[in-house]
DNA sequence: GCATTAACAGCCG
DNA sequence: CGGCTGTTAATGC
């Protein structure tokens, strides 16, 4: 029985899920660097600080599953997470990363559903939440909250368009581009910074490619003078002309 | 031709 | 030491 089950089935919580098994309070730096608590209002903020909960999330382990019930809207702290919708039948269909500061579905909280995605940890890393009533508390009471959701709805619109075009472009070091470009995104993941924490292995698994091809796209690219790649991540130099990248 | 898997040495934290 | 990186060789579509 994995943990997630044993969680759901032996606690007498109301709360079932990840967060309810192992969880902790956010520290003062976790708190500062989630990007829409400073939208809020000192009782919001209140309210936020008891209801968020954090825990730490080991490589391969499941934030969500497809069709579990909603509990939480999540936030990546630390860490990269993978988003897919791979179903018990057929392989996975579709694959996004989740770096840090990103946060994630408000989609299925607003409708109270079930989980539509199965999101799993790439590596270790730090997963924060605040309650699905939480979560409605705010959009029913708080401009900057509904600010904050709306414009992240918007931005990830331009992210699906995005990623329709990666899909047809066919030149891996194009793909790659487009993909870390996307990444990059300063209003969805404001964590990330000028430096993405992912490996090689991990970046050819979000694209679709095998890792010594992905090396070789960023050695493409680093020669474009887009990106430097470091050990176990990639710097930004130009995002804009990485979000556009061409080939010859 | 081009990408993939496999394998390896070297390097980094 | 374990994990990541850069590279080469063999294989497949």
């Amino acid at each position: 029985m994995s943990k997630a089950q044993a969680a759901a089935r032996g606690s007498a919580a109301p709360r079932s899920g990840l967060l309810a098994a192992r969880s902790r309070r956010a520290t003062a730096d976790e708190l500062a660097g989630i990007p829409w608590l400073a939208r809020l209002d000192a009782a919001e903020r209140s309210r936020v600080r008891d209801d968020l909960r954090v825990v730490p999330v080991e490589a391969g382990e499941y934030v969500c599953r497809i069709g579990r019930p909603v509990t939480y809207w999540f936030g990546v702290l630390d860490g990269l997470l993978k988003m897919s919708n791979d179903s018990a039948l057929g392989m996975p269909i579709t694959f996004t990363g989740m770096p840090p500061g990103g946060w994630f579905g408000e989609g299925t909280v607003l409708k109270r559903e079930v989980y539509r995605y199965n999101i799993q940890a790439l590596r270790r890393s730090v997963v924060a939440g605040i309650g699905a009533d939480t979560f409605h508390w705010l959009v029913d009471r708080s401009l900057g909250f509904n600010r904050f959701v709306l414009d992240q709805l918007n931005e990830r619109l331009g992210q699906f368009i995005a990623a329709r075009e990666i899909d047809r472009l066919t030149h891996p070091d194009e793909r790659v581009a487009r993909s870390l470009a996307a990444l990059f995104h300063p209003l969805l993941y404001p964590g990330v910074g000028e430096l993405l924490r992912i490996t090689q292995q991990e970046l050819g698994y979000l694209v679709g490619l095998s890792r010594q091809r992905t090396n070789e796209a960023l050695a493409a690219l680093q020669r474009a003078r887009l990106i430097r790649v470091e050990y176990g991540g990639v710097r930004v130099l130009d995002r804009e002309r990485l979000r556009v990248y061409r080939v010859g």
